[in-house]
RNA sequence: GAGCCUGUAGCUCAAUGGCAGAGCGCCACACUGUGGAUGUGGAUGUUGUGGGUUCGAAACCCAUCAGGCUCCCCA
């Protein structure tokens, strides 16, 4: 039967199956974030718009967040992001806050876009930030948590790569062709889009940009440079620290990668799917000198990055390095043998939990067989049955799945005959 | 906000204007105290939804909803 009513476009049921991938990714997320130091926080779901206006693009604010009026007439909006609530809570706190400070956290956010692949309308996401501390090798710790995490979730240097550039080093090389400030952003647009465009459309729209021929070929070559990193004092430190971090074969110099976003001032990066299913970065980031100062705090220097969840998980879906499912936190089943034991299985169930197992009863007295298959399709390990002759003698039958062997122990040694299997 | 593609059983898909099907899964039984295997049988559906064309629509047309690809955007 069809439900009559849908999800909202953009949002996702959890079953089972999805809330454990979600609670993997939060674990390893976790993980991650804490092998580093980093303490969790959160901030609240609903901000006022304000927050965003103050800093994030009309594109985002006009079009792309929920915003509501709440019953006494303030806009309010679901959460687009999370930066400009860390920015906020960093300068509240700015004089009484230890730094650097080290912040993760993982929740949810809403935008109203597209939905498509890779991207949902409510969507969950990893954020980590250290803020105080403003040098190559602080970039490089970051770079390095994102390392961490792909490398625990299976993902090696050949299937997820992060690409690193810096927004100093090309914002100096676009001074050196000629390249007028105001003209930096968009160039730096025109060479995000550069993957997407054809080549001679490129050409042209750089063109129109008011470039010349020469700028053109010099920024054309500029983005073929894999070595130009090595101008740059702030990526010859980071590879530095990225080699004594143990995660280089991770990172690469690519001088293609910008960033949409404003805030980024410094090293920038996105990891991305090397065999191509799936084209959208699976997390990026970079150093952002200036959000402090835009909210009214004073001036100071963070990196961080995101991750969303929709895109890692196709890319491990794909990869075929989703975990195992376990239909159920329980590995042993009581059965219950007729109504007349009914009570007594209870009890044993009872008994099982009181020494800290995990028990599911069967709900009902049911033929045996349908018990068992109920008992492996949950993929349980344990099956244990009190039927009349034990139960006349004080025993249970603690059978093992999966070898298929049973022993009768004593009622009270029953949780030590399941640990033992279990362990 | 724009263009294109798709929507049929729980899942993957057939049926191209003429009786809506297969495989897998599901349920029951064979098996009256023990799962995975095998066999036999069974249930599946408002063909996304609403209109229209037609003697007749899953199919053709319109609208709408959802998903996918792309543009835009990716904070």
């Amino acid at each position: 039967m069809k439900p009559s009513i849908q999800t909202v476009k953009g949002a996702r049921d959890f079953y089972p199956e999805e809330m454990a991938l979600r609670n993997y990714l939060y674990a390893k997320a976790r993980a991650a974030s804490q092998a580093f130091g980093y303490q969790e926080w959160d901030g609240p779901f609903l901000e006022t718009l304000d927050l965003y206006a103050a800093k994030s693009g009309e594109e985002l604010v006009k079009k792309q967040s929920f915003v509501f009026a709440d019953r006494g007439g303030d806009e309010v909006t679901l959460r687009p992001e999370l930066t400009p609530s860390l920015a906020r809570m960093i300068a509240a706190r700015q004089g009484s806050l230890t730094f650097p400070v080290r912040w993760w956290s993982f929740g949810p956010f809403w935008r109203y876009e597209q939905p498509q692949k890779g991207r949902s309308r409510e969507f969950f996401q990893w954020n980590i930030d250290m803020l105080g501390v403003n040098s190559p090798e602080a970039d490089a710790e970051l770079l390095a948590i994102a390392a961490t995490f792909l490398r625990s979730v299976g993902l090696d240097p050949q299937r997820a790569t992060i690409f690193v550039n810096n927004r100093r080093l090309m914002d100096s090389q676009f001074d050196a062709l000629g390249i007028v400030p105001e003209k930096r952003l968009d160039v730096s647009n025109l060479v995000d889009r550069r993957s997407k465009m054809d080549p001679s459309q490129w050409d042209a729209n750089a063109l129109d940009l008011g470039l010349n021929q020469t700028q053109l070929d010099g920024l054309k070559s500029l983005l073929a440079d894999y070595d130009l990193w090595q101008k740059s004092e702030e990526l010859t430190r980071l590879f530095v620290a990225l080699e004594a971090l143990g995660v280089k074969d991770y990172v690469k110099f690519d001088p293609n990668i910008m960033r949409g976003l404003l805030y980024y001032t410094g090293t920038v990066f996105e990891a991305f799917d090397q065999t191509g299913g799936v084209r959208r970065a699976i997390l990026g980031g970079g150093r952002y000198d200036n959000l402090l100062a835009d909210v009214g705090g004073q001036p100071l220097s963070g990196v961080g990055f995101a991750m969303g969840d929709v895109v890692v998980g196709i890319v491990l879906k794909e990869a075929g390095l989703l975990p195992d499912f376990d239909p159920t936190p329980s590995s042993v089943l009581v059965t219950v043998f007729d109504e007349k034991l009914w009570m007594t299985s209870y009890a044993l169930a009872s008994e099982l939990r009181a020494a800290g197992l995990n028990v599911i009863t069967f709900p009902e007295p049911a033929k045996l067989p349908k018990q068992f298959k109920y008992a492996d399709k949950m993929k349980m390990r344990v099956v244990v049955t009190v039927g009349p002759d034990e139960a006349e003698k004080g025993l249970v039958a603690v059978k093992n799945l999966s070898n298929g062997e049973q022993v009768i122990v004593a009622r009270a040694e029953a949780a030590e005959a399941v640990r033992k299997i279990l362990s």
